[in-house]
DNA sequence: TTGACTGGTAACCAAGCGGTTACGTATATA
DNA sequence: TATATACGTAACCGCTTGGTTACCAGTCAA
């Protein structure tokens, strides 16, 4: 099946670990070998979770030297709290909707 | 690993066909037979789907004689609105703070 | 230049997922 | 009562996932 932004956005969301990696670099930014002291899986795990982190485009990634700094990218997360809010928006026309036709 | 609320209904929402299934319920709930026809996948497909989303919470199921209707589940929508919305007003916190210690 | 640090990736494994067909059961209808 | 409808679930299949260890390449420091 053919995986688009929004599916690998929820699908990343959807795990524990990378939400706390989420939230830790909300504080600020990090390198990997960082990232992974706060964590008790081992540095690749660390190191695959950041990749779907990636590619879902909910962090981007910079060299420093020998360390890869990650950070929290904006514009990614609009998109999951977009469709969460047209959805909202749609739910709230259609109870409009229902109570006008039950006057 | 033990899966939290969170995790399942972001992890329910990372499919295309339970995000369609979830519009489709917005405008009005449906029986089973009436989802399983608006998509091209067999009816116990759907019914796997269902069970997915009523797992997160996202849907109700009520029984009507043979008929399973299911319709949204509003509550459960807020729960990840708020770990958006927290983790938004976390990060822009610390858009300001960094702001605050540039000046 | 040798050695330590940083980090991606390959190979592997068990578990989960999205789909299928086959089946069982409850309800409505003729 | 016999038949058709509605639906969940079991069994199965191939692919993905979350974790591991082992390995390799690039960079910094002595």
């Amino acid at each position: 099946m053919l995986s688009t932004n929004l599916d690998r956005a929820f699908g990343a969301l959807a795990d524990p670990t990378r939400r706390a990696i989420l939230l830790m670099l909300q504080d600020d930014e990090a390198a990997v070998h960082e990232i992974a002291a706060r964590f008790e899986i081992s540095r690749p795990g660390v190191s695959k979770h950041l990749a779907v982190l990636r590619a879902a485009d909910l962090v981007n990634e910079e060299r420093y030297g020998r360390e890869n700094v990650y950070s929290v990218n904006a514009p990614a997360f609009e998109e999951v709290r977009s469709w969460l809010t047209v959805f909202w928006r749609g739910r709230l026309a259609a109870l409009k909707a229902l109570a006008e036709s039950e006057k």
